[in-house]
DNA sequence: TTTCTTTATCGTAATATTGCAATATACAAT
DNA sequence: ATTGTATATTGCAATATTACGATAAAGAAA
């Protein structure tokens, strides 16, 4: 099928599926690389940066900026995106409180 | 094309993406959720649990195994999967320096 | 041995994702 | 007004993912 049936999991469940899911890309991961290394960025490095055509990491910013993990602002002709805090701290808690979760487990089985 | 270009990104992008994207589905989130609840695990719990056919759980229990978030031990004609610490660790990490570095980020430009 | 239970695999259909060339858009510069 | 620069969108081909019915495999129970 393809399709996700997301109906069936909890708001909490989907929101942090589609977090992890715009991660999931070795392209996006090294935006958010060089988003970090860099204090103002703009698609166009990235075109010089990444082995891929622009429309290509256009369409890879589209998508972290629908998870919310980065947001774009309009400079002149040029587009200045960054990370967005917030998006970051969800998914840090996230892990976070596994990770806690799993060190208070008493019967590990494996 | 449907194809990653891999091997244009570092083995620790990949590695981050891997392990991400194995996350970016809410049924597999939803089990890893069931595997923090309970202290021992088997798939036919989750049957029960997920509105999801067997098959299908079964194919999610295996992209979360091949990115090394869980691993399963046989018992008997059962099978007990845990969540595999290393991978929660390694994620988390990643995130909380991400989350490091933004912070330290002087010209927040956004 | 037969049957039941549990999990995995195969095959297949439907949909999603990735990537890029071509093109559009929109502002800047001349 | 024309040209150049930066980014987005469209359209398409190739591949991946999701889901499930049917079936296989393998140990447990009878």
């Amino acid at each position: 099928m393809g399709i996700t049936k997301s109906e069936f999991f909890t708001d909490k469940q989907n929101s942090i599926a589609q977090l992890t899911k715009a991660f999931g890309h070795p392209a996006r991961i090294a935006i958010i690389e060089h988003l970090l290394k860099v204090d103002t960025c703009i698609c166009g490095e990235l075109v010089d940066e990444l082995p891929l055509a622009q429309p290509t990491i256009s369409q890879h910013l589209k998508e972290l900026k629908n998870a919310g993990i980065i947001k774009g602002n309009i400079t002149g002709n040029a587009i200045c995106y960054c990370i967005d805090e917030k998006a970051i701290d969800k998914i840090q808690n996230y892990f976070s409180s596994i990770s806690t979760r799993l060190n208070n487990k008493k019967n590990k089985c494996c």
